[in-house]
DNA sequence: TGATTGGGTACCATTTTAGTCCTGTATAAA
DNA sequence: TTTATACAGGACTAAAATGGTACCCAATCA
């Protein structure tokens, strides 16, 4: 389904959360009870994102985590990142030549096209637009024969 | 990291293989050989494209498998769909009401935002410019203030 | 009729994911 | 200085998804 795992959600969820409300310390048992979660698993989630920079963390009492930088500079991608790794759709598209079958599938470079085109899409989205309740300005996607601009050739 | 399972790779692998000799029915020994992959996984594989409508399958001898269209009407989001279901990044995003946390999180509205463009990127790609050897001309994104179609709002 | 080739299903092993818990450490306030 | 607060790190378990295999049946053609 091409789906974000659920503590990806809960992520994003969370980063709204507390992008909605930046200028205090949110703590981890305030954040589950407003985002309606079990408080550990929040947690967990916080510190993945602490360990990935987009949130720093305060500790003692009132304490709590802040986003690292505005919600403006944190993207999508980078909170996908923080949960499961680097957006990639397939293996070959993450490391060179970890994929013994290249040779044989032909396929690897447009793969790679088509992640790359995913990612700078979620490159583009930011948490601050994530956090509005307004809609999102999303490009609408073209014919590609309409497309003048390629990546550029292998 | 939203990545696609290797069954669907696979798919995408073999049927590309297909779609570089349209006019002859493909066994799926023959292809399990020509994509250097375990036989019963490729035949698993075949079954699902069939059963999702993207091949037609013809028994007994010389039997084998076809495109069920064209190469160009066959789309990357087919695929993946035939394999993992329908494209969505989130629980909510696949069917309406499901996801019991809606009221509070505030960002569902825009993730369907985000999975919309993603699926309709992989609309846009077919099985066609997959199995070129030639690179896919793909958009490339453009920084969201200056895109001016927007989403419909909710 | 028999060889070929796909269809369906059930099954198992492995990996990934989700979720919990425990112990330690830093901080602020009393 | 003490104490309550709150994060850090890691280990652990349970559950689910995934990948892969095997088996037997049905259709087709020579």
């Amino acid at each position: 389904m091409l789906k974000l795992s659920r503590l990806t959600d809960y992520a994003a969820v969370v980063m709204a959360q507390i992008a909605r409300y930046p200028h205090k310390p949110h703590a981890a048992a305030e954040l589950a009870q407003a985002v309606t979660l079990p408080q550990p698993t929040v947690s967990k989630t916080l510190k993945m994102l602490v360990r990935a920079g987009l949130l720093v963390s305060q500790r003692g009492a009132q304490g709590g985590y802040c986003l690292a930088r505005p919600a403006s500079q944190i993207t999508a991608a980078d909170i996908i990142a923080a949960i499961e790794g680097p957006v990639a759709m397939t293996e070959c598209s993450q490391a060179e030549g970890d994929c013994e079958l290249a040779a044989t599938c032909g396929v690897s470079d447009n793969w790679q096209r088509v992640s790359l085109a995913i990612r700078s899409l979620l490159d583009s989205v930011t948490l601050a637009h994530l956090a509005d309740t307004a809609p999102i300005k999303l490009p609408v996607q073209l014919p590609i024969q309409s497309i003048s601009l390629a990546a550029e050739s292998a």
